[in-house]
DNA sequence: GATGAATGAGAATTCATTCAT
DNA sequence: GATGAATGAATTCTCATTCAT
């Protein structure tokens, strides 16, 4: 009974924690990162400063959704390595990066920004990087796919993907599949090699974080 | 002296158009649509007011930029619409189209934005749609490009590769290159169907203009 | 049972409440009367609302602070009082006064602030006033002092002293104690006569409590 | 007539800066640094944004107020040097810097924080301290000052004296000649030894800035 | 009784757009 | 015609104080 107090308390916070993340989510998700903060708030049937208690900067809410995304991705790049066909594994990541990315604006906004450049999101979409790279890998040694692309390559194509899906999400809802099976395409082996070089490790953070 | 003070005005007006438009188009290029008019008053070295006696509002000086390079994108189409070769013709087009973004950020943070409603723009771009399918049916025909591509498959394809391109630049200069190739790898012909229906034309321009 | 349980209960109150009031003395010193309430939650380690049971205002707790300081230097001053020397007297209250506030931003900023209006700070601290009114006396008696000056100017004076003492702590620490002493020669008898007269009661009690 | 446009347009503005600066003055006078700049704008009768346009920061507001004090400072100081009498040149300087101060609230407040810090303040302010290390050196060689006082010294004893005079002016308007007086007694030669050195320049500056 | 989450009233600052000159 | 100063409507963030648990 004393052990519940403190769990109390918090369930009647964490339901309004909850409240304020599932405002922002759906906020963010729709019109992107420059969303006035006061409008999750209101979303969430809060006041402001109830948002700025648990995150003291917009940044930090945004973060804190950057890291959701960044989690579940990496639980579902576990799912995938899973599989054991190669190619599929591959297709099936390679599709829940870009989903993740259109189904929230801000996510796909947020790329390319000096929020990335957060300790834990770095770390957290490391994860995600380094979970391509071996579904790459065992889909380029398979034969499945042209092996002159890296896992940045491919993350920077996904990036263009999201995008692309975004923009056309609202005219034309899940044309995103269409663009995504180009890129892929595009992955096939048989084709010239690429030109130039891939990015470097540092190049592809840097590119992340807003140059 | 009556008949010459307007003459002298309006050369001077018109030198200030320049002026302004020149600085804009810097301006938006290098930081994108949010960047504030002061500052292209200020690069421009005329006054605010002297940008809102021509353009009444921000969205159209930005319509005007945009009409700049929808005219610049219909100038370069044709030279490439002149080419013998089919597939290089094509490839001149796409990389034009992407360049053009690149080389903008204004315009193509524009993209899918309600500044394409306008009726000039949607004319003027869809000059270059129809150059484009042009120019992408006889690489089509010619066995170069995969049938079941569309002009406006195309340029959403390209939209995501300048968007990519926008995003790596300043860490990897250049290298929206090997994502444009990519992206034409993916346009060459031998891969299955791709799945669902390419946007329709009130798809299409529903996408541009911000669903 | 149902005894000793509000006996419990009153000795955690009063343990919190001395680490409140401890807690707040030491952010008040340190930050001066700005500090938020919540730093001295914290530092305290209990919630803010502990702190707003006891102190229905900041104001109550800061005044709360300053009878704590009225009756240290009431107890001091009575020691003072003990000395025989009237001089050395004089001076050790004097330093008691001044080091106080500069030990304790929060009081001296206080000071010429309605804080000072209530009641009870207002009978402490004129409960010092009086004892400086006795070893002024003495000491001008004994021709130490000038005796052109009332207890009152003496309170003026060593307040300037002390902002003077917390401008330059952080830079030179002590180095109040050398404007101390010029301030106490300039009490030394010999001078010319003050000009103007000396603060009415009335007016020192309103300058005390923010005109 | 050419000229005078760009003249009668500063006509209007500075009409406004006037009226911006003479509010700014009156209520930073009257209520110290932390007054609102929005209550800055109504008393002078303009929009906020009016005034963030010439001072892009509240900081700049107040630098540039303390730059006109410390620009009256030099000019009055200057004034003081032509006196032959040597201590008499003292005390007006003295009387001087310290109505400054009792005349501006903010003035007074804003010295020990980091808005000294900056260049111009640091040399206008600077200007004041040589000025007043000659005249002190005069009053100190003609034998009216203690020789064991530097100019460091007394900027801090008229700083406190200030302080004082700021808590006692409404309650006693001029009680503050009273405690210069008294301050100025302290100069006096005769007394035994200051305690302790004077502050360095280093400690001086670094006391001003707010350590 | 204690906790700490929630709140609303500011505060500083920015920007597209409008007028007085 | 051109100028740039003025404006008001946001937007982010803070803090004393109140309430649900």
């Amino acid at each position: 009974m004393t052990a519940t107090t403190p769990r109390l308390l918090r369930a009647d916070a964490e339901r309004n924690l909850r409240r304020v993340l599932d405002a922002a989510l759906d906020v963010f998700a729709e019109h992107g990162i420059d969303a006035p903060v006061t409008l999750i708030a209101e979303r969430a049937g809060v006041g402001v400063a109830t948002i700025f208690r648990r995150f003291p900067t917009k940044d930090d809410l945004l973060a804190a959704l950057l890291a959701h995304r960044g989690e579940q991705l990496v639980a579902a790049a576990d799912a995938a390595l899973e599989r054991d066909d190669p190619e599929a594994a591959f297709r099936e990541l390679a599709k829940l990066i870009t989903r993740s990315q259109i189904a929230d604006r801000g996510f796909c906004e947020a790329i390319g920004t000096e929020l990335f450049a957060r300790d834990d999101l770095q770390r957290l979409f490391d994860g995600v990087r380094k979970r391509l790279v071996e579904v790459l890998a065992r889909a380029q040694a398979s034969g499945a796919l042209r092996s002159d692309v890296t896992a940045e390559d491919v993350l920077f194509v996904l990036y263009g993907v999201a995008r692309t899906g975004l923009m056309v999400e609202g005219a034309a809802p899940g044309l995103w599949r269409r663009y995504l099976a180009l890129a892929l395409d595009g992955l096939r082996p048989g084709a010239a090699p690429l030109p130039g070089r891939p990015p470097t490790r540092r190049q592809f953070d840097a590119a992340r974080c807003g140059s």
